[in-house]
DNA sequence: TAGATTGTTAATCGATTAACAATC
DNA sequence: TAGATTGTTAATCGATTAACAATC
């Protein structure tokens, strides 16, 4: 039963799209724009970034457009972006590193409130102004700060073991940068965020369609071959 | 024309997926697996998994299951990884080198061929054996090495500007982690691994349904009020 | 042969696109 | 009023799920 406000994943994907152009507009001073230039900025047609929006509200002007600035303080308050989303990042290696220095400088919707690693030589060390905890410290820090999204850039053997203490204590938000499934109780959201899989699919498309084509026709080639070696 | 041979991207991204699972099946050796089983290793459904093979192929035994390493071989072949697939990355920031570092430790698929910035602080600087070279050299290392595929990780406002030059050069696929709309030709592939947006849809999932559907009726009824406001 | 599981076709579901009335 | 653009409903497209015959 999808009740009548259930909102379709892909649309809640495009909001934060539609947010950075907005910003990006706000800055070029443009105070209205229609949703055919929405278009052009974010890539995705214009029936379908109205159809989006519609899900929320009608946020327009027939005839006119969208006020820049009304409609990013509405999908600000339709994502929960209107005040800074605390955050932790669990896992200070290189990733979780290079995570909490982009939030920190990029990410201004985000408040990293700590950084945790069960490598005694890294806890105490901090990242710009982001402190290192144990990991003994995650239970008083997201209870303390009413923590409910953490970024986990743990190896994959870790992972799960971490998700289940993390949701033990009231996390309910995860992005998972480790190359492995977690499973989660119901009504808790993990996104997977895994490099190496992007990077492999995309490497699918770097071969001319010719020669997928030619690596499929020998694939399936083999495989007549095989049926009649072991099909006797 | 989605000709015949067409494949759909949602099959392409779940390949890796399978790779990933029967690596470990192999490690743990496993030698005959069933779609039932992959499902549950995956999170994919069976029918699902079998749907998504069958665009390539027949690799199975019916009454007995897929045999782990001869899929493995499949899939291989099929996604293109047969043969270590050479990638450059551009931009030695905290990013970048995490990026580097990642995939020589953890992606056997691929092999970094270099690092490109244009800080001259850094060009000259190695990255675990990987050499950081200035972005004039670019060309002369993606036409040696006949690479394809390039990470990108520079600053939004560059990332337009390097992607038509390695597009001019040759590149096919670019995994891009500028948070910016790229635009390129027909037939090269920009995939978008957005950090900061997967965060901000994340977000969106942290509070309840409750809590959403309060901010939604709220930024309803604004719109009610504002309209009546300057309806007059 | 009986049991199991694939490969494939058909049915369903959900998302995108097209069309257009409403209205600024 | 004429032109523009939204918000919304209907049509289309594509992907997932269900069903089942083929076959090991």
């Amino acid at each position: 039963m999808p009740d009548s406000n259930y909102t379709p994943q892909t649309v809640v994907k495009r909001l934060p799209v539609y947010l950075r152009v907005l910003d990006n507009l706000l800055r070029r001073e443009v105070e209205v724009i229609s949703s055919k230039e929405l278009s052009s900025e974010t890539g995705f047609t214009a029936e379908q970034i109205r159809k989006d929006l519609a899900y929320f509200g009608a946020f327009g002007t027939r005839g006119t457009g969208y006020q820049t600035s009304y409609l990013r303080e509405k999908i600000l308050k339709i994502i929960g972006l209107d005040q800074k989303t605390p955050i932790i990042i669990i896992g200070a290696g290189h990733l979780g590193i290079a995570l909490t220095r982009y939030n920190v400088t990029n990410n201004p919707y985000v408040r990293v409130i700590a950084v945790f690693d069960n490598d005694p030589e890294v806890v105490g060390q901090k990242i710009m102004h982001i402190e290192i905890l144990g990991v003994s410290e995650m239970e008083r820090i997201i209870r303390e700060y009413n923590i409910k999204v953490a970024v986990l850039a743990v190896p994959a053997d870790k992972a799960q073991q971490v998700v289940d203490e993390l949701t033990g204590y009231g996390i309910r938000a995860v992005l998972n940068f480790a190359p492995t499934k977690i499973n989660v109780p119901a009504g808790i959201q993990v996104h997977n965020a895994d490099l190496a899989i992007e990077l492999q699919s995309l490497i699918y498309y770097s071969s001319s369609e010719e020669e997928r084509m030619n690596r499929l026709k020998k694939s399936k080639e083999k495989k007549g071959e095989k049926e009649i070696e072991t099909g006797q």
